[in-house]
DNA sequence: AGCATTTGACCTTA
DNA sequence: TAAGGTCAAATGCT
């Protein structure tokens, strides 16, 4: 089966990411212990390892975008967060308008569309697909099209640390989230830079981030907490029949 | 008043 | 023709 291949080495793509995520985390924080380090070093490489085994079945290494606009060549990067909480903003450090949300057949939960906020007034064509995942109501399945050109979004991208400061300074207006009982968490946001035509069709999942009103990452949360997370995305990649990807 | 969200209708695509 | 994506009027919130 080529599909569960394809999920296999996305998944595994998307537990690098946040390996790396964390080891350079645990890098910047004096009070980490030394094993930390070392574990976090270690899970990046078992992680690549492991990517370099599922790419085998796979001709490109990265599981294939499947659907229209994938077809069509567009814009589309991937990203699954995992929630922690059952309160909180979805903040991804920009600034998005909902403008509509759709029943997808076949899937429970709805599936909500966002624009950039400064689509009118400064022609951002960034748009993006939230939808909670069928496998994990805690899993949300966030899809991004074309690129953000707005003055906010290169105002992030000139931040050397993008992910403190989304969690240090949330925008004052946070699009909410779709009607669910859990609102999405803080993610990382794709690179505002990507040009339409020229990026690349990927599927890239990336780090749940847990998100907790007094503060980013391991305020509710320790390594135990954040691992139990990966590792739930880990053993949905053996369950390819129940993701919604 | 201004802005965001909701939601039914319409459009596009396979 | 069905399903997904977008529009826009109505409504709510600050």
């Amino acid at each position: 089966m080529e599909d569960t291949a394809a999920t296999l080495a996305t998944e595994l793509d998307g537990l690098l990411a946040m390996a790396r995520e964390l080891e350079a985390r645990v890098d910047g924080d004096q009070g980490a212990p030394g094993a930390a380090r070392e574990l976090c070093a270690e899970l990046a490489a078992s992680v690549d390892r492991a990517m370099r085994l599922a790419g085998e079945g796979n001709a490109t290494g990265r599981a294939s975008v499947s659907g229209r606009k994938a077809a069509a060549g567009k814009v589309r990067r991937q990203v699954r967060v995992a929630s922690v909480t059952d309160a909180g903003p979805l903040n991804d450090g920009l600034s998005w308008r909902k403008y509509g949300q759709k029943d997808i057949l076949g899937a429970p939960y709805p599936r909500a569309y966002f624009r950039c906020t400064h689509r009118h007034t400064q022609g951002c064509q960034a748009t993006k697909q939230v939808q909670r995942a069928a496998a994990d109501p805690l899993l949300f399945d966030v899809i991004y099209h074309g690129a953000h050109t707005c003055a906010q979004a290169a105002a992030q991208q000139q931040s050397p640390a993008g992910f403190e400061q989304e969690q240090e300074s949330p925008p004052a207006a946070v699009p909410e989230g779709i009607q669910w009982p859990v609102t999405p968490p803080s993610f990382p946001s794709p690179p505002a830079g990507t040009v339409g035509d020229c990026y690349p069709s990927v599927c890239e999942l990336a780090g749940g981030y847990g998100y907790a009103a007094g503060g980013g990452l391991g305020a509710d949360m320790g390594f135990g907490g954040q691992l139990d997370e990966w590792f739930l995305n880990l053993s949905d990649a053996f369950q390819p029949e129940v993701q919604n990807l």
